[in-house]
Parts: C-alpha cells; sequence; structure tokens
RNA sequence: GCCCCGCUAGCUCAGUGGAUAGAGCAUCUGCCUUCUAAGCAGAGGGUCGGGGGUUCGAAUCCCUCGCGGGGCGCCA
C-alpha cells in the first residue's frame, strides 16, 4: 500500500474516477461527481451517478458512460471494484485492502486520519467569551464544547491552533455587574438592569471579606475595585468550570489590555483617515452612513463602546499577533452583530474571508429563557455534577449548531444514564479487555499478523468503518462541523459491538482462540479499532476508558 | 416591518442535488456456564410543515405561506 493511501479511500477513488474520465476523452471543468457513500450494501461502499452528470457533455446514455467507467477505471491498490448500474458506479472495497488497511491503521495507531491539511496554518478560535458577570450556564456550555472540539479537529488536521478567551472586564455589562455586587455589600438592591441572582449576594460577602471597608473610597473608586474583583472571582470559576470540561484555553485576554495597547485608538484613527467614520449627534459612527446600519463607536459621552473594543481587537489578532484566520463561535442571538464585524475587517484592510463565524443556536430551558440578570439558569456545573463530563460533552455535540436545544434538566438527568457516549466507549473497554485477555492466555503470539485471515464479514465491516474515518476528519474540518464525529463514533462503535458479540453467540469467532494465527490476525483489528476510536473520542473530548 | 435558524418515525435528532430517507430513546419479540448483556438480533412506526418552481433527479436549491426560536440599542 503506498503512502498516498493516508489521505482517505474516498478521495483516491475520485482521483481515479476523473483519471478514467479524461481518459473518455473529456476535456475541461467537471461538473461535481457526487463520488459519496452508497446508501446501502447493494450498491457497494462508494458510489457516483457520473453517468447522469456527463450524459450532456458526451451526448450518450447515462448507462454507457457509466459502462465505460466501470470497465477502464483503475483503483490503485486493488482497493474498490467498479460495477455500473444504470447510470451509476458503484465502488466497492475489496477484502483483501481492506485487511491491509488493518495492518496500516494498527501501525499508524491514533495518528491515523491525521493529516496535513493545515500545512500549519496559524489559527486562533476565539469561544466561550461570556461576559465574566455571572457563572457559565448550559447554553454557554454549547459554544464551548463546539469551539475546543474544532480546535482539537484543526489541530488533528496540521492546524496550529489558539484558543483564546475574550475577557469583557471594562464595558457596560461589567459595570453594572460591580455596581450590583457593591448595592449588595451595602445591603441595597441591585440598579435598574443589574444583577441579582443570588451569586451577587454572595459575593458581596466575599468582597466584603477581602476589601474591607469601601465606603470611604470615592464611589468610582469603589465601583473599579469591587468591579475588579468580583470580575476576577467569576473569571476563577469559569476557569474551573470549562477545565472540568478538559478545555485547555491558551489565553485569557482581557478588553482592558486592548486599550493599554493603544490598539481600539489605533483603529479609530485608521478608520477616520480612510473615511469610514462619521460624526453625528455628538457621537462617533462607524458605517456608510445609513441610519439603520451605522453604528456607536464613541458615544456622545466620550466612552467608547464595546464596538470600539472590537475594531482594535481585529488588529490585534490579524495584524499584532499575526493570525491567519479567526474563528469566532457565536451564539445565535449575536447573529447581527456577524455583518458589522466582517465589514470592521474589510474597512480595516483585513480580508473578511479570514474571519470566520460559527453561529450556534440558543438552549433554552423548558420553562422559558435563561437569563443571567435574573438568576434564572441552569449552571454548567449542576449539569457536569450530575451527568458528568463525557455525557455533557455528547449531548452538545450530539447536535448540529443549527438545531436550538430546549433543555428539559429532568430529561438530561435520566439520559445520563443512557446517553450514547456509554456505547461507544464500552465498546473501547471492551477492546482493551479483549487485547488483555489475549496476553493472559497466549504466553507469545506471532510478531506479525497474518491479516489475509480476517474474512469474516462482521471482521471486515469493522475495516469498512476503518476506512471511512478520512474523509469524516476531512468534512468535519473543512465544514467546522464536529458533530459528525459522534455519528461516526457510534457507527464504529456498532461494528465493534457486532464483531464482539459474534464470539459471544459462537466461540470459534472470538478474538482469544486457541489458533495464536487467527488471535494474532483478530487483535490486529482490535488494536487499528481501538486507536481509531479512541482518536476519535479524543477529537470531541471524551474519555476512552480502558474498563466499564 | 426587516434579518438569521429550525419544522424529517410517538419523543430527541442525523442526513456534501442522486437509487428503497436513517440513528438513538420509547414499545414489542428473542439471545448470557465459556474474551465485559452499559451488548447482539428482529418487529412495528414517515404525505421529510403546506403549496408552487428549477432539474434527467429535490428532505436537500429558489419562491411563497404557516408554525416555533432568536435578533434588529449611544447594551453585549
Amino acid at each position: 500500500m503506498t503512502e498516498t493511501s493516508v489521505m482517505g479511500i474516498r478521495s483516491r477513488i475520485g482521483e481515479a474516477l476523473i483519471d478514467a474520465i479524461r481518459n473518455l476523452g473529456v476535456e475541461g471543468d467537471l461538473p461535481d461527481l457526487e463520488l459519496g457513500r452508497a446508501k446501502g450494501p447493494d450498491h457497494g461502499d462508494y458510489a457516483s451517478p457520473v453517468g447522469m452528470k456527463l450524459a450532456r457533455v458526451l451526448r450518450q446514455p447515462p448507462a454507457q458512460i457509466a459502462s465505460r467507467i466501470a470497465e477502464t477505471i483503475d483503483v490503485p491498490d486493488g482497493a474498490a471494484t467498479a460495477e455500473a448500474v444504470g447510470g451509476y458506479v458503484n465502488f466497492r472495497l475489496t477484502a483483501e485492502w481492506l485487511q491491509r488497511l488493518v495492518a496500516q491503521v494498527d501501525a499508524r495507531g491514533q495518528g491515523y486520519g491525521a493529516t496535513d491539511l493545515g500545512h500549519g496554518e496559524r489559527m486562533q478560535v476565539e469561544f466561550g467569551s461570556i461576559n465574566p458577570t455571572g457563572p457559565m450556564h448550559i447554553g454557554h456550555g454549547r459554544g464551548v464544547v463546539l469551539g475546543d472540539s474544532m480546535c482539537r479537529l484543526l489541530e488533528f488536521t496540521g492546524h496550529a491552533v489558539q484558543r483564546e478567551y475574550y475577557v469583557n472586564d471594562q464595558n457596560t455589562q461589567a459595570r453594572r455587574f460591580g455596581l450590583s455586587v457593591m448595592a449588595r455589600m451595602r445591603g441595597e438592591e441591585p440598579p435598574e438592569g443589574g444583577y441579582t441572582g443570588a451569586y451577587v449576594t454572595e459575593l458581596a460577602e466575599l468582597a466584603r471579606g477581602e476589601l474591607g471597608d469601601i465606603g470611604s473610597l470615592p464611589s468610582d473608586e469603589a465601583e473599579a475595585k469591587v468591579r475588579q474583583f468580583a470580575i476576577g472571582v467569576m473569571v476563577e470559576r469559569i476557569r474551573a468550570s470549562v477545565a472540568r470540561l478538559n478545555v485547555p484555553y491558551d489565553e485569557w485576554f482581557p478588553e482592558s489590555r486592548l486599550w493599554l495597547e493603544g490598539l481600539p485608538q489605533l483603529a479609530i484613527e485608521r478608520l477616520r483617515e480612510s473615511g469610514h467614520l462619521e460624526e453625528r449627534d455628538g457621537a462617533l459612527w462607524f458605517g456608510e452612513g445609513d441610519e439603520e446600519e451605522d453604528r456607536v463607536v464613541i458615544r456622545s459621552t466620550g466612552e467608547p463602546t464595546y464596538f470600539a473594543s472590537d475594531l482594535g481587537y481585529l488588529l490585534s489578532r490579524f495584524e499584532r499577533r499575526h493570525f491567519n484566520r479567526v474563528v469566532e463561535v457565536w451564539a445565535a442571538d449575536h447573529h447581527g452583530y456577524v455583518n458589522r464585524m466582517k465589514s470592521a475587517a474589510a474597512a480595516l484592510g483585513i480580508d473578511p474571508e479570514r474571519l470566520v463565524i460559527i453561529l450556534h443556536q440558543l438552549v433554552n430551558l423548558k420553562e422559558g429563557k435563561m437569563s443571567k440578570r435574573a438568576g434564572r439558569f441552569v449552571e454548567l456545573d449542576e449539569l457536569i455534577d450530575r451527568v458528568g463530563k463525557d455525557a455533557v460533552r455528547y449531548f452538545y455535540l450530539l447536535r448540529s449548531p443549527d438545531t436550538a436545544i430546549e433543555f428539559d434538566l429532568e430529561l438530561a438527568l435520566t439520559q445520563g444514564n443512557e446517553n450514547p457516549v456509554f456505547y461507544a466507549q464500552y465498546a473501547h473497554a471492551r477492546l482493551v479487555n479483549v487485547e488483555v485477555t489475549a496476553g493472559e492466555r497466549h504466553a507469545t503470539l506471532p510478531e506479525r499478523a497474518d491479516v489475509s485471515l480476517l474474512v469474516q464479514p462482521w471482521e471486515l465491516d469493522v475495516a469498512r468503518q476503518l476506512a471511512f474515518w478520512p474523509e469524516v476528519v476531512e468534512d468535519s474540518t473543512k465544514l467546522l462541523e464536529p458533530h459528525r464525529i459522534p455519528y461516526y463514533v457510534h457507527d464504529l462503535a456498532t461494528a465493534v459491538h457486532r464483531f464482539y458479540h459474534a464470539g459471544n453467540e459462537t466461540s470459534e469467532y472470538r478474538v482469544v482462540v486457541d489458533d495464536p494465527e487467527l488471535t494474532r490476525a483478530r487483535l490486529e483489528l482490535c488494536r487499528a479499532s481501538r486507536h481509531t476510536l479512541k482518536a476519535a473520542l479524543e477529537l470531541i473530548g471524551v474519555t476512552a476508558p480502558e474498563r466499564m
């Protein structure tokens, strides 16, 4: 098997398909051949409706085109056979190739499926950056898990990724938060629009102990001190929560640092010179002079808005820190901000394509909308306490970002016990157990496996799933859609469970049998699937237990 | 009013314009003396929200209507 096989079998069949078409004399651009997984076993493993696609160009019946392609196509390494059915060409992976794949996957270990797609591209993913004015709730957990899983995918595919949390430590919300805590310290109600959750009162208690008497200070000094303290405590709590989800942020970047570095100021200067800013009603606006679209950068009071910070933040990341691309993960309630950020980037001379914004729909409580200010939410920590880190991550990732989640805590708790994550973890633990048993029953086993002994359909089905892994990684990465991974994990786990179970029904199909050669071959399959299962679980931040 | 997302099995959700639309849960029926039953095998369950259109081909693309969620601030 050649080295190119690491690119994934789908791509290789795709290339062979194009070669075959060229050999028919077709030149110029080709339509999308829609080579993809076949529907069912009757149609093989991959299929392309290539006959229909080329019928017009070649002015021949689809079936005839498909036949000619099926006859002439040369799939490398004899990886697949081609068969024309109507205008389709169906590809079936050969047993010989699947067997060799097993040995190759075992050799590559958890690196199987990893690529250099990104060529070391410097990327930042900024996610989970909630205002540190309260604990993380179950809505925020979604963005955190999504963002971190994207990072894992990007790292696996050769990107240099930095995980960043943007800490809003000096905006209006932060000030309101500080004022709310201060009010509670004095035994007063928080101001209008302030934060009323019970944690605010607890924070006031803490602050009283830590800061002592602030009554003697001028009120703005006192506010700054309390705010700084309260934000600091909240950031630590958030840090602890995300750590429980196994999310390793590289940078906690405070908004205030932008101003210390003079970046918003610089951005404003530049935009002013390029004519993107306009004074109106005593405030400074960004935009095209459209009353509806334009946004305030500096208020008439002279105070900057968050947007001013964001302008500086763009410079910080694209110019100062030289990220080639920045991915931002936002909840859908920020969607109105997407175009503004893109046009801001463009106005600053940054290609908006380099700013990738991923939106995910909201997580709502069954009882209604969550609200930090009103103190109505389910904390992320509580969910982790109740169902565990792995189930939480899996739960979020089983949904496409476009699907809104209506969260029912009671239901989540019952489902925690039968969470699909255990199905996958169990498959992994079983494989480990089999390998241990093999070591106990056989003092010595052949060093190399004779993979041609893997002939049972359920054995080849496991190998088939392994063959699909590279394309799953590729698609998930290119589309930035980590939710594809848990679905693959499930399919692989199913194949593994069936393979295992064959030995429960008939003992000669067990992995560990008297024949050392046969045992060794099946062990190779166990290892290959264990590596892949573990790699896949790691990409979504779920542990692969050795025992359950 | 304008913008974004969704509507697929009883429930929760997958589904790069391709063939007979899938999974989990729930329901029902089988399978443990022997590598882990947190498992396996099987059954039932669908006008892919409605209606138009494009296409050889539409759950998928376009238009339109309905329902649900979210957003349209000198808040973030």
